[in-house]
DNA sequence: CGTGCAGTTGAGCAAATTCAACGCTTGTGG
DNA sequence: CCACAAGCGTTGAATTTGCTCAACTGCACG
């Protein structure tokens, strides 16, 4: 396994997203940080849950392999967000860092703990479930649609996980944004360089997109 | 402590799933039954979630309408079942009796003070949150797949919640099947009969199935 | 005995996948 | 410094899958 060298932890938010600052700011929560480097596994799937996780920088796939080879990615974790919570002992899915990556861990059952003991912490933890609950079902809704409503919803995500702004970095390759959204990779490059024909956006290199028509991304989102 | 004495209400659990019978089981609790006619709506999107609803008799769908009419049913839920717990003001998604149907209704407010109070509630609160998260996930599994791995998966999953025996009894009908799969009532149609055609299924009627060849089943669905 | 609804079936079509080739960047070793 | 391999992304052609549109069946209900 890994080794948990001390030092402290950040506290950011999810921009845009609920402010889960407090749920790991609680005294006897403390944790320590630990570091992963690309493609650098952080649990394993069907691995004993003790342990949940912060992603402080870098990112963060949660991803499922099925039986035939095929991956399902179910979520990505930016900096701020909390991930690794589970109902069981196991976690249902694996998590991989994308890129290098820095991440607090804390032990589950001080967690569990914390939350017997203040009620606050216990409504904390179950806002973070419902709100991963709400995140799951509008990927659900993301999977019924055509390729390119995919690929833009996943577009505007990344603008508003990242902060507002229309020129996003995106952390991760194609084969998981393909992954992540059930297409193939060359489906995702298509429908991209469709997009930049349209004028609805622009790709400065592979990982760095300016969305420049809003109307018309909008208009394609749903 | 005098919170789980059993002034009870049609206490059932949902076969293969977690035992939530005590949640609903609390003094303070105790709501009213209503009942509700095929298509009845129970709950719309964006209403105030003031209510938290648990099926006695018959079949929910909770489902969402897109902008351009596209139906997605994110789930099923069957005596027994808890639905309606919201992290926001407002409900998600609609709620719709599929046929006939009896629910137990409970004020939100009321299940919240009594979490605030007992850690043992919030913690039954919780548990049912992430198993609802497990259930979506699993849904986002299903949608990446084929059709016919998608309508194998469905009828599995019947099977495994009505109890186990593989004559099942579907309640709801094939377009909401189709919306739940992410099909066209054609392709469920289709995948259906060609699954009788390999011998893996009988149709008896269109509602009731019957799972024939577990080994060429087990083999389609994963 | 029609009417309406739910389900099935068929033919043609559109969308996304598969398979394959190619370009670009990066890192490595001579 | 250049050559070359490896990884990632893009592009093209052929194929497959599931969808659309349409007809038709069976059944329940007036």
């Amino acid at each position: 396994m890994q080794m948990y060298i001390g030092a402290n932890a950040g506290s950011s938010t999810v921009p845009g997203g609920l402010d889960y600052r407090r749920l790991f700011d609680c005294d006897d929560l403390i944790g320590s940080t630990s570091t992963y480097e690309r493609n650098g596994e952080i649990h394993g799937e069907g691995e004993a849950a003790d342990f949940v996780y912060k992603v402080i920088s870098g990112a963060v796939r949660s991803l499922k392999i099925l039986s035939d080879g095929r991956r399902q990615v179910n979520s990505f974790h930016l900096p701020g967000d909390i991930f690794g919570l589970e109902a069981g002992d196991e976690h249902w899915c694996a998590a991989e860092a994308i890129g290098p990556t820095k991440i607090l861990v804390v032990r589950r059952a001080a967690i569990e703990r914390a939350a017997q003991r203040h009620p606050d912490v216990a409504a904390k933890l179950y806002a973070h479930a419902v709100s991963e609950l709400h995140r799951a079902q509008e990927h659900s809704v993301l999977l019924i649609r055509s390729a390119q409503e995919r690929v833009v919803s996943f577009l505007g995500e990344m603008v508003r996980r990242t902060g507002g702004s229309p020129s996003i970095d995106l952390p991760m390759p194609r084969q998981d944004i393909a992954d992540y959204l059930g297409l193939t990779i060359e489906t995702v490059s298509r429908t991209m360089t469709q997009l930049t024909a349209n004028a609805a956006i622009q790709i400065k290199t592979a990982r760095r997109i300016v969305l420049c028509d809003r109307r018309v991304l909008d208009e394609l989102e749903d």
